[in-house]
DNA sequence: ACTTTGGTTAAGCATGGTCTTAAGTAACAA
DNA sequence: TTGTTACTTAAGACCATGCTTAACCAAAGT
């Protein structure tokens, strides 16, 4: 299956799951198989491909089939769209309080 | 209020709903009052509360009460773990695929 | 004092998300 | 060909989420 449109709505809601966070951070590290990727969680196959699901949706991963194994890999421009997200409007704040800041040392040097 | 403490799976859950994340944007300008932020929203004030709540729960927003006006404003901080988060594992893939191109590069160079 | 503004609380409802078990399929292994 | 592995599909239980309306409260304006 190849990869969703990334949709920021079903990325961040991939993401407040612990569970898909944990996987993706086992992605991270490299590609895994659906089994290798169930391994760690103590819930049904079927659950943990929902999540896998939930993931694949939201275009964070994507995966192949190769005889009766699926591949997962981590989808890095998606994670990337998320994390400009934020940074988007973190900086956007940030520069507001720069310009905040230069507002308050021109009136000082008014002010001296 | 005061801030929470900042949660992962309430900060992603909170960035999920496309209302929330407006509401973010908008305050990524600057502080906003509850019905400042309410009004580009075709929905009722308890709802737009609701969202705020989720919000200020998950850590990402800090509001205080002075009179009757709630002030609403944004935390870099929790917006900033957000974005190490998914920073740290895209930068972890980035470098693994970084390793293989040596790698491969290597190889290339004993054929050559 | 009375009204308006800005927000809060509570209750209810529809929908969606996260799990389960049971049953099925297709690839590979003996 | 028979069994095992690696999923896949379907259906249902159950709790969480995102809204609503109604009623309330307290600060500010007239």
């Amino acid at each position: 299956m190849l990869n969703q449109s990334p949709n920021l709505d079903l990325m961040f809601q991939a993401l407040a799951d612990p569970t898909r966070r944990a996987m993706i951070d086992r992605l991270s590290h490299g590609p895994a198989s659906v089994s290798e990727l169930a391994k760690p969680f103590a819930m049904s196959l079927p659950a943990v491909v929902q999540h896998l699901q939930a993931l694949e949706q939201s275009g964070l991963v994507s995966s192949q089939k190769l005889g009766r194994v699926r591949t997962v890999r981590i989808e890095p421009e998606a994670l990337s769209l998320a994390e400009q997200w934020i940074n988007d409007r973190r900086t956007l704040w940030a520069r507001r309080l720069d310009r905040l800041g230069d507002l308050l040392s021109e009136t000082e040097g008014d002010q001296q």
